[in-house]
DNA sequence: GCACTGACGCGGG
DNA sequence: TCCCGCGCCAGTG
C-alpha cells in the first residue's frame, strides 16, 4: 500500500506543463480532501522525490505560498513564467490566474492515476 | 500522551 | 469582495 507522500509525487507529476495545481486539489486526488496541509510539508521536504515539479503548486487563491522556501524567493515565480505561465503581484504575494491556468482534471488524468497508485 | 506548528481551505460577517 | 477565525491532521519535541 501506497502511502499518502507516494501518491503525492505521482500526483504532483502528473500537472501539465503550463499548469498550476492547489494543495488541496492535490490532497483530493491522493484521496486525503483535508490533507492539504500534508502537501506542503511534503513537498518542502522532499518526501514525494526531488524532480517533482513543486513550483506548479498553489495555494487555492493562485498565490505563490511556497516561493519563499525555494533557493531564493523568485525561483517559483521565474520557474512558471518559463513555462509561460503569467505571474503577478497582487500587493501581498506573487499569483496567478487559476481560471487560465489552473489543472482542470479530465477523467484520463483520474484514470491514469488510479492505475499508478494499484502498481503497488 | 500532550501541546504546538504549519508550502492550507472554507464559511460567516 | 475582503478578512478573520476556526477546523483540519501529520510531524515534532
Amino acid at each position: 500500500m501506497m502511502n499518502f507522500y507516494e501518491k503525492m509525487g505521482i500526483v504532483c507529476n502528473a500537472i501539465p506543463y503550463g499548469k498550476v495545481a492547489t494543495y488541496g486539489q492535490i490532497a483530493l486526488l491522493c484521496g486525503k480532501p483535508k490533507n492539504s496541509r500534508q502537501v506542503g510539508y511534503g513537498l518542502r521536504e522532499n518526501l514525494a522525490g526531488d524532480d517533482v515539479p513543486a513550483h506548479r503548486v498553489v495555494n487555492s487563491k493562485g498565490e505563490l505560498s511556497g516561493a519563499v522556501h525555494f533557493e531564493f524567493p523568485t525561483l517559483q515565480k521565474m520557474l512558471l513564467q518559463e513555462e509561460g505561465v503569467e505571474v503577478s503581484w497582487n500587493g501581498t504575494h506573487w499569483t496567478v490566474d487559476l481560471k487560465k491556468y489552473g489543472w482542470k482534471n479530465t477523467m484520463e488524468d483520474a484514470y491514469l492515476l488510479k492505475e499508478k497508485f494499484e502498481e503497488f
